[in-house]
DNA sequence: TGGGACTAAAATGTCAGACAATTAAACGCG
DNA sequence: CGCGTTTAATTGTCTGACATTTTAGTCCCA
């Protein structure tokens, strides 16, 4: 990890990549301190704030976590599942939003990752999160709720889906395709009426998912997919009338 | 964007923060230049290292781009899907190794969101798709590979699969689930025997994705998944005994 | 001998000013 | 008009310093 060439080009990205292959490695474990950023100064034969920018980058991924005081210093940091997701999610979402990618292309891609947790969901799902999912229905149904709000619980619905395969990775992989759909997600005008269809459809997959019946579950999520597909046709329609 | 409290403390991830909100809402779009770091430095009313530092940080989200000389400057990023890729593997990565996630959670999820493709990939694939998924087949049975060499060809395999459903938002959500798998499934070691079994099934799902049959894809999809899993075992208790 | 307050040290966080390197635009000259 | 030169703007880096935070240790006193 010492290496350092005589590029005299970007050093502080060179050093953050040195010390991350370090830590993707394994040749740092977590909680492992770094040496302090004048060691790593004389190591790199670098200043001090060009470590420090260095330093900042690996911070910025939340490789590493910083400490004052006496006994502090970088030290290399486990990444949690929520960190992960919320760094999916940034990323998803930035990527949805530059690339103008069209309505159809994000919704296919959600609702097949959601059919693929259908099976694992029916066969583990807890009395939990059924309860999750029919809170959700209910709170849908609620007169008066705004697009967004419903936006919210559609989406806390299709989270209580995933998390039900009872498998922490799939959750985490889905977080960033279900939660970056919301902006374009946000664009539809949801009339009573097309919430009503919505509503009876989530019924039938939290029915299918306590009974355990993964085929009908599958089903009403083929039927949701089509739906929101024509949904999100027609919003786009509008959207070019005005 | 331009507010900064008088917190005093971590500046440099106020000043960060205060950036990337301004872009992910759109207040700045893509290839708008930022303030130059003085600029920025009188307007927060702090010092420029600290703005570099920010600046840093969003540099290491690919968030934005910075570029020397005269009309140089930070510019707002457009985050590319092979970025966003790239990202993803390397936090998928990251999460994997750090939190012990076991071979049958990993394996599981990375299958779940294979099959959820195999559809979309049977309509849709094109015979681009289908000559590199030969391809790696063939390279698969060639005599002499290494182990790492076969899971190399598997994951380029599986790519190729991957991207014949065509949906550029699907691939860049697997890419992280499949290549992340990488460091687990090199624990395994793949006899002739093992090798031999994996490639019929290649060659099923293959054939199924040629001959547009979803259900065939979908049964040999499934097949493998019970296979890496045994495999996955086996490894696993080998690793416990030694 | 024990405990509490104080001090010192180590580390990060921030600042100020300076210089180098790079790039493009403005300028001037043939 | 075209081409080379200068110049200005901007990022990249360095040096040195001070502020802040936290811990460890020391010293004094009961």
């Amino acid at each position: 990890m010492k290496i350092d060439p005589k590029n005299k080009a970007d050093l502080s990205a060179q050093i953050a990549k040195a010390i991350r292959d370090a830590i993707i490695s394994g040749d740092m474990i977590v909680d492992e301190r770094l040496p302090s950023e004048s060691e790593l100064a004389d190591q790199f034969d670098v200043s001090r704030p060009t470590v420090r920018e260095a330093l900042k980058r690996l911070a910025a991924q939340n490789l590493i976590r910083t400490q004052r005081g006496a006994t502090g210093g970088a030290f290399v940091r486990r990444l949690s599942y929520d960190e992960a997701y919320a760094q999916q999610i940034t990323t998803s979402t930035l990527l949805l939003s530059m690339n103008a990618v069209d309505f159809e292309t994000a919704c296919e891609a959600r609702f097949a990752l959601e059919r693929a947790c259908a099976p694992l969901s029916a066969q583990r799902r807890t009395p939990d999160h059924l309860a999750t999912m029919r809170a959700e229905i209910h709170r849908q149904a609620q007169p008066g709720l705004s697009d967004e709000r419903f936006c919210d619980s559609d989406v806390a619905f299709h989270r209580a889906l995933v998390d039900g395969a009872n498998n922490p990775v799939l959750s985490y992989q889905l977080a960033g395709a279900v939660e970056a759909m919301q902006p374009l997600m946000n664009m539809i005008t949801f009339t009573q009426r097309n919430r009503d269809v919505i509503i009876g459809l989530h019924t039938r997959i939290a029915d299918a998912l306590e009974m355990q019946n993964s085929a009908d579950a599958d089903e009403a999520l083929a039927e949701l997919t089509a739906y929101t597909l024509t949904l999100g046709e027609e919003a786009m329609e509008a959207r070019a009338r005005r």
